[in-house]
RNA sequence: GAUUCCGUAGCUCAGCUGGAUAGAGCAACUGCCUUCUAAGCAGUAGGUCACGCGUUCGAAUCGCGUCGGGAUCACCA
C-alpha cells in the first residue's frame, strides 16, 4: 500500500474519531510538502475547519497527533498555519525503495484495445517540420497507452488519392523524360515533390497569364490548361484507366520508399496502414445509406449535406454535386473499416488543431449514423510548430524539410561529441550510432517536452541545445549511472542501511512516482508529463552526484546502496525515454 | 463577425482536479575538474502570472468581461 493511501485512511479514521464525521478519501487534501518546510507529506486542514469547529492550528495538531499514534510510518509532524506536515520515517523510505518495481507495462484491469493514428501524409511531397511533431507525438502517445496496459495498434491513413497526386503525375509525364529516383539518385518523396512544385509553378504562371487577359481570379484557377489536364487525369484514375492507375501506383511507391526511410530515421513504425483510395468508396456508400435513412439530405444539385445547426455547428458537405468524395467522406469510411478490422474500443487521431472542426463533424456524423463506437473516438489535437517568421509557407520557401532537419541535427551532435572527445574507445560505426541517438534524442525531447495542446516555436537558426532541459542531458545522466555499473560489474552489491541523506530520500520518492506519472500521461495523452518527470529525476540525480561520493563511499553498505539507487534512477530514465521514443547511450 | 485554443522572467517552457514565499532551461554575471563522465554542480540577477471584476478562509489555477495573438468557419486536403 502506498504511503498516500496509508495516510489518507489514517486521516479518515482520525476525523471519524475526533469529530465523529465520515469523509471520503477525496476530501482529504494530501500533497507533498514544499521543500522549504520540514516533512514529507502535508495535509491541508482548512477544509476540515467546519467540522472541527476549531482554529486551523488546533485542528492540524489534533489530527497530526492522531495520525502519528495510528501509523508506524509517521515519525513526527509539525504544523504551520493550516498545514499539517508529516515526516515519514527513514525506515519506510528504505523499505519502499527495496520493494520498488518500475517495470512496464502496468497491470490494467480496464485495458482497452486502442488505435493510434498519426503521420497521415499526402503523397505529393516530402515530410516536413509539422510531420516531425506529429510523428513523435503519435508514436509517444501509442507507447504511453501501451505502457499503461492497453493494447495499441499504430496506424496511419495515407491520402494517396485526389487532385494533388494527379498534379505530380501530369508534371512527370510532361517534363520527366522518363527519369526515376534511381536514375537521379534522389529520395523518392523528394523526387515526386519536385514535380509537384514544378506543376504548381507553371500552373501559377498560367493563372497569371489568364488574369492578365481579364479572366477573374476564381475562373483562372479552373480554366488554366494544366488544371484541366490534372482534373482529366483524376477522372481517368477514377474510371480505372489502366495506364493512369499504373503510373499512380509507380509514383506512389516511390514516395512510400522515401517515407519509409524517413520513418526509420524518426524511429517510428506502424502496425497497419490504411489508404484513402481503399476507403473512400465505403465512405460514399455510408453517405448513401445515411441519405436513405434521412440522417443526411440532398440539395437540388444532388450534393449531400448534414445539418449540424442543432449542435451549434454549420451545415456540412459530405458528397459533391458530381457525386465525388470530399475529405471527410474517406474518414467516415476509414473509421468504419478500422472498427470492423480490429473491434477497437477507441481511435486516437493525432492531427493538428487546425482540424478541430473537421473532427467534431466527423464524430457527429458517425454518431448520427448510429455507430456506437463513436464514443471511443478522440481527436488528439496538437498545436502547430511555428518558425520565428510565423507559419511555414510553401510559397515563401519557409518549409523545414524533415530529412534536412535530421541531417543537420546529426551534424551538430557530431561536432559537439567530437569536442567532448569521450568516445575514443569506440569505433566509427559505434560513434556514429551514439551521435545519431543524441541528435534524434535532442529533437524528440525538444518536441515532446511541450504540452501537445500548445503551439510551439522552432528556431532553426539557434538549432537545438544539448545543455539544460534537453534530451542529451537526460542521456548524459543515464551514462553516468551506466559508468558506475560497468565499474562494479560482477561484484556482490548487497547492502543493509538504516540512514539516508535528504537527496537520497528525494530520489527514492521520485523514482517511486514513475508508475503514477505514466498513468497520468496516459489519462491526458501527454508525453510532456513523462518528459518533464525524466528531467526532474535526472536533475535530482545530478545534484546527488555532485555532493555524494558513490564508489568511494567509506562504508560498503552505503556504497552499494548508492549504486542500487543509481541503477534504479538509470533504469527509470531509460524506461521513460523509451516511451518517448528516445534511445539511451552507454557513453557520451 | 461566429466558434475555439492561447497569454507565466529578455527568450523557450513547467506549474493549472484552488493551498504556504510562482519554478526550470537558455542568454548575462560569480565560483567549482589532480578525486566515480564539467553535455555537470552551486550561486547572483531577472515576475503587476495580459488587464478588470467575481466566487473562496485562500486564485497563476475556477467563472464573467476587456485587450492581444493563433486556428477554423470551402463542392481544398
Amino acid at each position: 500500500m502506498s504511503i498516500e493511501s496509508i495516510l489518507t485512511s489514517a486521516a479518515l479514521q482520525a476525523v471519524q474519531n475526533l469529530y465523529n464525521t465520515a469523509l471520503t478519501a477525496q476530501q482529504i487534501q494530501l500533497q507533498s510538502t514544499k521543500p522549504e518546510f520540514e516533512g514529507d507529506l502535508t495535509i491541508v486542514v482548512f477544509p476540515l475547519l467546519k467540522i472541527s469547529k476549531k482554529t486551523p492550528e488546533e485542528t492540524a495538531k489534533d489530527l497530526g497527533a492522531a495520525i502519528q499514534a495510528a501509523t508506524a510510518e509517521v515519525s513526527t509532524f509539525n504544523v504551520v498555519k493550516g498545514f499539517l506536515n508529516l515526516s515519514i520515517s527513514e525506515e519506510y523510505w528504505i523499505k519502499s525503495f527495496s520493494e520498488l518495481n518500475n517495470s512496464l507495462p502496468l497491470q490494467n484491469d480496464h485495458a482497452k484495445k486502442l488505435m493510434v493514428e498519426y503521420s497521415s501524409p499526402n503523397t505529393n511531397k516530402p515530410l516536413h517540420l509539422g510531420h516531425v511533431r506529429n510523428n513523435f507525438l503519435g508514436y509517444a502517445v501509442a507507447n504511453i497507452l501501451e505502457a499503461a496496459g492497453n493494447k495499441v495498434i499504430k496506424t496511419q491513413i495515407i491520402n494517396d488519392r485526389g487532385i494533388h497526386i494527379c498534379k505530380s503525375m501530369y508534371a512527370w509525364m510532361t517534363w520527366g523524360n522518363g527519369e526515376t529516383p534511381a536514375s537521379t539518385q534522389e529520395k523518392g518523396d523528394h523526387f515526386v515533390g519536385r514535380y509537384y512544385v514544378l506543376f504548381e509553378q507553371n500552373y501559377k504562371k498560367e493563372q497569371q497569364a489568364l488574369i492578365a487577359q481579364g479572366v477573374s481570379e476564381k475562373d483562372a484557377k479552373t480554366k488554366a490548361p494544366l488544371f484541366q489536364e490534372a482534373s482529366n487525369l483524376l477522372r481517368q484514375w477514377e474510371a480505372g484507366d489502366q495506364q493512369t492507375v499504373a503510373l499512380w501506383k509507380t509514383m506512389n511507391s516511390w514516395v512510400y520508399e522515401g517515407f519509409e526511410e524517413t520513418y526509420k530515421k524518426f524511429g517510428v513504425d506502424f502496425d497497419k496502414i490504411y489508404f484513402e483510395s481503399q476507403t473512400y468508396l465505403l465512405g460514399k456508400k455510408i453517405i448513401e445509406e445515411g441519405l436513405a435513412k434521412g440522417v443526411f439530405y440532398q440539395r437540388e444539385d444532388s450534393s449531400v449535406w448534414i445539418d449540424l445547426t442543432a449542435e451549434g455547428l454549420d451545415e456540412k458537405l459530405l458528397l459533391r454535386s458530381d457525386g465525388t468524395a470530399v475529405y471527410i467522406t474517406q474518414d467516415i469510411g476509414t473509421a468504419v473499416d478500422r472498427y470492423k478490422d480490429f473491434q477497437v474500443d477507441g481511435i486516437i487521431y493525432t492531427v493538428a488543431n487546425e482540424q478541430d472542426y473537421h473532427f467534431k463533424v466527423l464524430f457527429l456524423v458517425l454518431q448520427k449514423m448510429g455507430y456506437s463506437f463513436w464514443e471511443g473516438l478522440f481527436h488528439l489535437s496538437y498545436g502547430m510548430v511555428e518558425l520565428p517568421t510565423g507559419r511555414m509557407k510553401t510559397r515563401e520557401g519557409t518549409v523545414v524539410d524533415a530529412d534536412d532537419l535530421i541531417e543537420e541535427m546529426i551534424a551538430t551532435a557530431g561536432q559537439a561529441t567530437e569536442e567532448k572527445g569521450k568516445l575514443s574507445e569506440l569505433n566509427s560505426t559505434e560513434k556514429s550510432e551514439v551521435v545519431r541517438k543524441i541528435a534524434i534524442g535532442a529533437l524528440k525531447y525538444f518536441m515532446l517536452k511541450v504540452d501537445p495542446k500548445k503551439s510551439m516555436l522552432f528556431n532553426p537558426e539557434e538549432s537545438i541545445d544539448f545543455n539544460g532541459n534537453t534530451g542529451p542531458f537526460i542521456q548524459y545522466i543515464y551514462v553516468r549511472t551506466r559508468s558506475l555499473l560497468r565499474k562494479t560489474a560482477g561484484e556482490d552489491l548487497h547492502y543493509t542501511i538504516s540512514e539516508i541523506s535528504a537527496k537520497e530520500k528525494e530520489l527514492i520518492k521520485k523514482t517511486g512516482d514513475f508508475h503514477n506519472v505514466v498513468l497520468e500521461a496516459a489519462k491526458l495523452y501527454s508525453p510532456a508529463i513523462i518528459a518533464n518527470y525524466c528531467y526532474e529525476l535526472a536533475r535530482e540525480y545530478s545534484a546527488f552526484w555532485a555532493d555524494h561520493q558513490i564508489l568511494k563511499s567509506e562504508d560498503q553498505n552505503v556504497r552499494n546502496f548508492r549504486i542500487a539507487l543509481s541503477k534504479t534512477v538509470g533504469d527509470t530514465l531509460a524506461q521513460g525515454m523509451k516511451i518517448l521514443g528516445i534511445e539511451m547511450v552507454e557513453r557520451m
